[in-house]
DNA sequence: TTGAAAGCGCTAACAT
DNA sequence: ATGTTAGCGCTTTCAA
């Protein structure tokens, strides 16, 4: 049998009550009393039975982190970010992975509600209305990435897409380029519509006529062929890529056809799923920062459930153009 | 106020403890109160307060996995799969990241104990005795990495290092190589003296005399300089990186001195820290299956915990020989 | 095959 | 400033 709080409120010499209100700083005790306490738990070696104290309290200390892919570099940064967040405030991030499984993802929020946790992230490109219902009913603050309308319970992260895209056409203007081609993710994702959008609406502002645009499916191979595609039917001189894999794989289609990046093609991507180690130094990205991300996240939970007010927030996450330095050789 | 198993016993007509043991199939019930239960569980919308239960049965559905940096791609993998697992055994994986920080770690192990969870896996590549004493104290299941001989509530995951070093040797001397050299990982790390002893032991057993040997830093850059430090010193033809960031290090350096890859300079890696989608295709490497060591650490620490046997075991994770293809063109 | 009821370890309202 | 004690929702022994 582990010791328990009846154990350390006999050693010290004091109510069960006393020690827990010493433990969670619930109430004023006098120092010497405090004191004894501490000792007793640390001569124990005490550590509070989070299952009951959970269940005295109605709530547990686990935030649920519902993630489509653990192992999509996008998000390991944004996990740990929300964890080093959730530590600071004693809280423990329960991570879940649903492969994009929208049942799994269901499945993923029955637990957490079983598990009685105050809050979720859903950090999921889509979710199915049942999921954020769930959330809602049982008032489980919750908060989306891109997604969500903000009501009671909801919170959501706006990432600044517009404003990516327009830092990586002010660059590419600035360094001369008029002929700008773009390279989009797959038409059924809001992310991607919202970037491609985005790049009309600002190339019409800043007077530019897009030298073409063909969506793709945010991978190397397809950002290669589609990169293929439009220096074939138009005659770009810079190229923005929905994201990183698929510029990378316009500057592999560059490479092919001898033209040497970024003085014959410049290639901006949106760095929003690469592993930064090994992304090509020729790139540049306009960079979602992922610690942002995480830490926005836990935010907009903590800001819910500490407060006890109900009502969700918009926070804005801003992007930022990252131009590499090559400090390895440049691989072969 | 959710819904409680008084709520689903009062609508099913039924006593508490039959909902509990229907839930938990823990004794025989007749199909047709079973089937009331079910229904009122599913009318109402019941999810079972695992608070409650983990205070009732003296242990959570918590799992362990305590992580050095869950931003090293190694890592993620790792997790997705214990975390398959756990699924599977209606687990749960609570993951968390110490930062390479020993006093995080510690703390980590405390926070799991309170929360009372029946075993952990301890992935770091380095353990303080003051925390696998901790969890053998409480009876905690602890499998680590490479790390621990077996004993009572501590099983081990051994990586076959050796194994891989062979493969990697005997692929090279099917090559034609005579001349290997070894670009090694920081003295300190086992893991590193380990594959390092392993390539001495393993070229004398093939009767091939190394082509020097040099410690590095497990990076690309390190990997560079102790490569360009080998090639000066001695005429290798082939070079066994001791991970695959040394490994590509070398290919960069042999690009830079104008050595084609692999034909004038074979690299083999090792594959154990790196994002796969980025490695370079002209390098080979020793794979150290990570979806074998997430699902290896669950069944150790499920073995121990299903059959109440505390013994630990041995486990033993396989390595493997890849030779990439260039899907993608090759990268400038 | 089912039910009644005693805890599990903690918190928090109420008492002192 | 501290103690007493009634739950929190579930499991499980014992009884029917």
């Amino acid at each position: 049998m582990a010791v328990s709080i009846k154990d350390v409120a006999a050693r010290a010499g004091v109510s069960t009550a006393t020690v827990s209100h010493v433990l969670n700083q619930t109430r004023n005790t006098r120092p010497a009393t405090r004191q004894k306490v501490l000792e007793a738990v640390e001569e124990l070696g005490y550590s509070q039975n989070q299952a009951a104290r959970n269940l005295a309290v109605g709530r547990s200390s686990l935030l649920g982190l519902i993630l489509s892919d653990i192992r999509n570099p996008f998000f390991p940064e944004i996990t740990a970010a929300f964890q080093d967040q959730a530590l600071l405030h004693h809280m423990e991030a329960l991570v879940l992975n649903t492969n994009y499984d929208t049942q799994r993802t269901l499945d993923s929020v029955k637990r957490l509600v079983g598990l009685q946790v105050p809050g979720v992230a859903v950090l999921t490109s889509q979710v199915d209305p049942s999921i954020s219902a769930m959330l809602q009913d049982r008032k489980i603050a919750a908060v989306y990435l891109d997604l969500a309308r903000v009501d009671r319970y909801v919170s959501n992260i706006a990432i600044q897409y517009e404003q990516g895209i327009a830092e990586a056409l002010d660059h590419l203007v600035k360094l001369g380029h008029r002929r700008i081609g773009f390279l989009g993710g797959p038409p059924h994702l809001p992310s991607a519509i919202r970037r491609k959008k985005a790049f009309f609406d600002i190339a019409a502002k800043l007077g530019i006529e897009p030298a073409g645009a063909i969506d793709s499916d945010f991978t190397v191979k397809g950002g290669y062929f589609a990169c293929s595609k439009l220096l074939s039917s138009a005659q770009p001189t810079a190229i923005v890529g929905g994201n990183d894999l698929t510029a990378i794989g316009a500057l592999h289609c560059a490479f092919d056809r001898n033209l040497k990046a970024p003085d014959q093609l410049s290639v901006v991507g949106f760095d929003d799923i690469t592993f930064a180690e090994y992304t090509q130094p020729a790139l540049t990205s306009v960079q979602v920062p992922r610690q942002d991300i995480g830490k926005a996240a836990f935010q907009a939970i903590w800001q819910m459930i500490s407060t006890g007010n109900s009502a969700g927030q918009e926070y804005s996450v801003q992007t930022r153009l990252i131009t590499r330095q090559s400090t390895a050789p440049a691989p072969k």
